[in-house]
DNA sequence: TTGTAGGCGTTATCAG
DNA sequence: CTGATAACGCCTACAA
């Protein structure tokens, strides 16, 4: 391994200098800038960042730690988030926490000891307490306190949208599958679908099952739930994985859809287009929440101390063929 | 923060008698032994990583690339791969190529710059040039030359299986739709096909189409494929994501699946099992395909000599609603 | 402008 | 069984 000892040799000058020249610092003649730079370049030089990070405490790394990596919604995130990261000159570590708050807890210890300069995480029990280090963190998606910087969108507008879109396409009688009610953006698209059928003199508490942001779970609760109230047309899905399992057992069930009942989901991912048929959602802006977590995260990184922000985006509404025009 | 010093002072001994214990080494009086690890609780101490792999080497981390993270396929592999090798102590560095090899490149160099001490990686390309350090390499999915184990499955085997399902239930014009021609799997894929249709009087090359192992791009083929060839009674696409594209295709033109056209795909991922009509397919063991690749990377970082080893898994024939039975 | 030397936190070699 | 100390590769005062 050609280290910069090597190359202070061959240049015959000191590691200092290489040093300063690898850094771009100034007080370096452009003469022997230039020398040390053929030197490295014709020993294929490269600064062992581990060294680096060894006494600087820092690694040109971010991580990125999802709650569940078999949901589309996340690695179409990381993607845009990788992507980003690389561009700046930094690599991501992806962690998949499966939802599990000791592997999240490990994950994060990991990741500090790599010295990781940023953070990004998508979860609500994440809390300050879980850092042993003081490093830019920005949580997405998930919505916890507002001790860090969030990037999220308004569930519970996107909700009472999604929700209204049934009543006006002529729902009678409206479900809502609801996600994990540990989760913060269930818990708002929740209350947003509340927000619009509590008045109704129909509602009914057995309307709400919970799915648990789980496409398995969302068929069977559905299922249970249509078995016990069979006069429900049209059901409010906590995002779109569940979405697409409410289809599936209605196709399964025969049901036609959206004549019998109409479906509409939320998230916006893309599988959300492959169903037959296809699913009306309420979109996340997917690609603008990856980028606004990287630059608020690069922003903190650069300015330990600028200010803990919170972005909150807007859903669109996108006309599928699972609900009625 | 604690180190290895701290420790010695408190506990009244040299570094090198904490490091002793710290790494389970012989030499050590159960005695002070007992003390030294007393207080590295007490100080709630951590070795440092960074500093280990400086003069190791080594990092107890395992990296994992993938060409596509959006294909279910992958984060399903990544899923198990992560959990193996949290199980063994090791963390996981995930990375998404996205097919691009200037990418792909650049994050083997990073990971190897990380002293990360074993690589599985899902690619055509990659070859021994790529790598700087001698680091053990598996190689999943994508076949390549065998200077690297590999873990793949039978996927010539697998899409005769696939063809011949078609031709079993009635089908008499059958097309493929490929994956991208410089990919292996996607190769073998086809030859598959063709080995079956290829004596067939109606076979025609026109029936073979690039679907670039991508959804969108599958649903646009495949139109093009059905407006020239109105005679195509069964469609084996190349992977799932394509059979998913084109089951949407075949439904926005109202053709009746499988009693007009028959479609399977390739694969098994859970996605291919929420689409109406259920996708047949043929399933890849994609836990097994994770566990065989986990083990022989370890089998390998323990024994990095171990044999070169390549492991092909078989593919299972999975009816769904997408063909005839 | 350039060089020397100490330090980042560990491990490993060699004495004792 | 235990302890000093050099090394891992780099950065950064401080000196020259």
């Amino acid at each position: 391994m050609v280290t910069i000892r090597d190359i202070a040799e061959k240049a015959g000058v000191s590691v200092a200098t290489v040093s300063r020249v690898i850094n771009n610092k100034k007080g370096v003649t452009e003469k022997t800038k230039r020398k040390v730079q053929q030197v490295i370049k014709n020993l294929n030089y490269k600064v062992d960042p581990i060294a680096v990070s060894l006494n600087n405490k820092r690694s040109k790394t971010i991580g990125l730690i999802m709650p569940d990596i078999t949901n589309p919604y996340f690695p179409e995130l990381a993607k845009v988030i990788e992507k980003e990261a690389m561009a700046k000159g930094y690599n991501l570590i992806i962690c998949n926490s499966d939802n599990d708050e000791r592997l999240e807890k490990k994950q994060i210890s990991l990741l500090e000891q790599k010295y990781i300069d940023g953070l990004i995480i998508a979860s609500d029990l994440f809390e300050k307490s879980y850092l042993q280090r003081d490093i830019p963190v920005v949580v997405i998606d998930r919505i916890t306190n507002h001790e860090f910087s969030t990037v999220t969108v308004d569930n519970y507008n996107g909700a009472i949208e999604a929700t209204e879109h049934l009543v006006n396409t002529g729902c009678k009688r409206i479900a809502h599958i609801s996600g994990p009610p540990s989760v913060k953006t269930a818990q708002e698209r929740l209350k947003g679908y509340r927000e619009v059928v509590q008045k109704e003199s129909w509602f009914n508490e057995s309307f709400i099952v919970n799915g648990e942001y789980n496409l398995d779970k969302a068929f069977n609760v559905t299922k249970d739930l249509l078995k016990n109230n069979s006069e429900i047309d049209g059901i409010f899905a906590g995002n779109d994985l569940m979405g697409v399992g409410v289809l599936k057992l209605l196709y399964s069930l025969e049901k036609l859809v959206p004549d019998e009942i109409s479906v509409i989901g939320f998230d916006g991912i893309a599988f959300s287009k492959i169903t037959n048929p296809e699913l009306s959602t309420i979109a996340q802006p997917i690609k603008q929440i990856a980028l606004e977590a990287t630059t608020i995260l690069f922003n903190l990184i650069v300015d330990k101390h600028s200010n803990v922000f919170h972005k909150k985006l807007k859903t669109t509404f996108r006309q599928g063929e699972s609900t009625k025009h």
